[in-house]
DNA sequence: TTCCAGGCGTATC
DNA sequence: GATACGCATGGA
């Protein structure tokens, strides 16, 4: 990694990203993708900072309007800019079918997102299309002029959240804010608890399971051990995997599943 | 019209 | 503990 100052925006230089497998890739619904520029180009924000990167080519991206330190106390640490992926999937790419995963979706990094907007986001997501997912989320936004935080939904009634059309996940929101405000489920507990009781923990929650609470770990708090089947998933592990991931995934298994949903969904067919 | 989407709660055995 | 079914909404 490393970066430069440029007038108002930030040039990094990093190798194993890609904007458009990070950002578009299902672990994270806020980014929008700007079609008219020439770059590839998405704005977005995170904890309420907003942001508008592009990439100008192989390995360089632009942070517009961005000074040093909300760089270094802000994006570094979202973008995961610390950690090796070269490494990770040189580790990985032991097993074959893990190898071209990772080379198909080499440039996806795991985004170190909010705790609270992970796990929310991965409530809507169940039974759930993508595209959707972002219409939810974008109305949720807009409507409190940010990410809500659970103080703002903990006594909201459904009819309060009927703008969303969220459908039965309304109640599943409401019930998930109630309980972290009045602090039956903690988050800053359930980060450093081992995984099966955080789980155990975020299972509290009505509307979340096995899967959504996998998907919170993960992708809210950094657990990279942690690993959401999805519909997806179960796919991969039915066909590559009926014994289980191969051992170069363990401890990493969470970003192994990254570079798999990613193949599996996109990758498999257009290869050959 | 029917099916499906990054699942989960409930009923039933 | 395993399995079947309904669930809000909207696009294909």
């Amino acid at each position: 990694m490393k970066y430069e100052k440029d007038g108002r925006d930030i040039i990094l230089y990093q190798q194993d990203f890609d904007l458009d497998e990070t950002l578009d890739c299902g672990q994270a619904f806020r980014w929008q993708k700007d079609n008219t520029q020439k770059n590839v180009t998405y704005t977005g924000a995170y904890l309420n900072v907003p942001l508008n990167i592009s990439q100008e080519s192989e390995g360089v991206f632009r942070l517009k309007d961005t000074d040093e330190d909300t760089f270094k106390s802000v994006w570094y640490g979202y973008f995961d800019l610390e950690t090796n992926y070269g490494e990770i999937k040189e580790r990985l790419s032991k097993d074959r079918t893990m190898a071209k995963a990772c080379e198909y979706a080499g440039g996806i990094r795991l985004l170190r997102q909010d705790g609270w907007e992970a796990l929310c986001s991965f409530i809507i997501s169940q039974n759930n299309n993508i595209p959707r997912i972002k219409g939810i989320i974008g109305r949720l936004c807009e409507h409190f002029k940010g990410f809500p935080p659970y103080e703002k939904l903990a006594d909201l009634s459904l009819d309060d959240l009927a703008f969303l059309r969220a459908g039965f996940r309304a109640k599943y929101i409401i019930d998930a804010a109630k309980k972290l405000r009045g602090g039956e489920v903690d988050l800053e507990r359930i980060k450093t608890a081992p995984i099966d009781r955080a789980q155990q923990e975020l299972m509290k929650i009505c509307g979340v399971g096995p899967k959504v609470a996998q998907c919170a770990l993960l992708y809210g708090m950094h657990r990279v051990e942690a690993f959401p089947v999805d519909v997806w998933i179960k796919r991969v592990l039915q066909m590559w995997y009926p014994d289980g991931l191969p051992k170069c995934c363990r401890g990493i298994e969470g970003i192994a599943q990254q570079y798999l949903f990613h193949y599996i969904r996109t990758g498999v067919q257009s290869e050959k």
